[in-house]
DNA sequence: GCATTTATGTTAATATAATCACAATAAAAG
DNA sequence: CTTTTATTGTGATTATATTAACATAAATGC
């Protein structure tokens, strides 16, 4: 089945074999990770041999060497600035959020527009609008995650691209008008409690 | 491309198409759909065929015809109750998250294991996991939202699914292991950042 | 050191999704 | 009423993803 493609996938071997590396195990095989994660064995090697990641036959991988690729891939040498637009209540679990807060990244500003809401002298500063620009360039932000009403999210989308940002993690539901190379993904939390409910019924209508 | 199922397009066209409403819209073409969701307008006439969903030839399609289509498809007659696990930094923010506590999705308590976290007599109670059972069966909830650290999240899937829960948004980085007929939706959000990054690398290689 | 075993890596086959192309047809124009 | 025009609906084509099949090779056992 279509379910996940294969850049996701790698994260989740990423994911998975640490674990495992945390267990004390040092290879694996592509049917043991497959079976953690609900992928065919056939389908690992493919995406390891796509990504140049090489195994060993009769002795499988090497789970060090598959994250390390894995890393190279994603560039995770040094962790990323991000720029938090929206400090209402999805941008301040944002910004406490481990996942986004851990080693990986870090927020380095978040933007709102409410005055109120300002701080300058905290450690992660809450600004307005007009300073987005600045911040970005000076800080050579690449990503911006978009946590505003859907009211405010074309707008302060286009501030966001005008100010150099070249990808945008979009919680709000409006599809975002965007140049060819912005990179866009859409978090739609409501829309996927309603496929669940779909997949459900027809899960249950099939039986 | 593959960007986006069908499922999850249905969604964002009514989503699109409410606004358009909203607007006195009362008809449609698929090409000025296909421009605002940004998917080609053959894409959205074999979407609509596939769910019989019929327009007017030369007329186009009438707005309201596949609102009432696509809410008949999700079954979206009345309010669905959820159950959300975990009362944390996210889980205190999805319960007022507008998208699920609006007009679709009615969170009927809370689960979390602090008991210092416990309110019985709040509007949505929060309660500890040995009363989910209970409140799943009386009120019929058919889906969780899981907002646990992944420590926690496979008993608590298991708690849910021994309570007859049928659906799971995964909020965890785990890879929940469930029957095959339990529909598990996973929202990783570190995930979505890194692959951005790896999405925005490959366009600035490919310029 | 040879045979056996068992995992990888890749090619071929299959399944699924998106795009193209165009016939059908409803509305509008003449 | 006839012709033109514009849009739907769908079969054919192309593209992409997944699964199957199997040759290859490393490790193990004898």
């Amino acid at each position: 089945m279509y379910l996940r493609n294969n850049i996701t996938r790698l994260l989740q071997y990423r994911s998975c074999l640490t674990k495992f590396q945390e267990l004390g195990f040092e290879t694996i095989y592509s049917y043991n990770l497959g079976k953690h994660i609900g992928v065919s064995a056939e389908q690992i090697r493919k995406d390891f041999s796509k990504f140049n990641i090489r195994g060993n036959k009769k002795a499988g991988y090497n789970i060090e060497e598959i994250i390390t690729a894995i890393n190279k891939i994603f560039k995770k040498n040094s962790p990323q600035n991000v720029l938090l637009i929206g400090y209402g209540n999805l941008g301040q679990s944002l910004m406490k959020y481990k996942g986004f807060s851990g080693n990986m990244f870090h927020i380095k500003a978040v933007i709102d527009i409410d005055p109120s809401k300002h701080k300058r002298k905290t450690l992660i500063p809450v600004l307005s609008p007009e300073k987005a620009p600045e911040i970005i360039k000076k800080n050579g932000i690449k990503i911006g995650i978009l946590a505003v009403p859907d009211v405010a999210a074309q707008e302060m989308c286009n501030l966001l691209i005008k100010a150099g940002i070249k990808g945008i993690l979009n919680f709000s539901s409006l599809v975002l008008k965007a140049p060819e190379d912005i990179q866009i993904n859409n978090i739609n939390l409501g829309n996927e409690l309603e496929a669940i409910f779909y997949h459900i019924q027809l899960k249950q209508k099939t039986n």
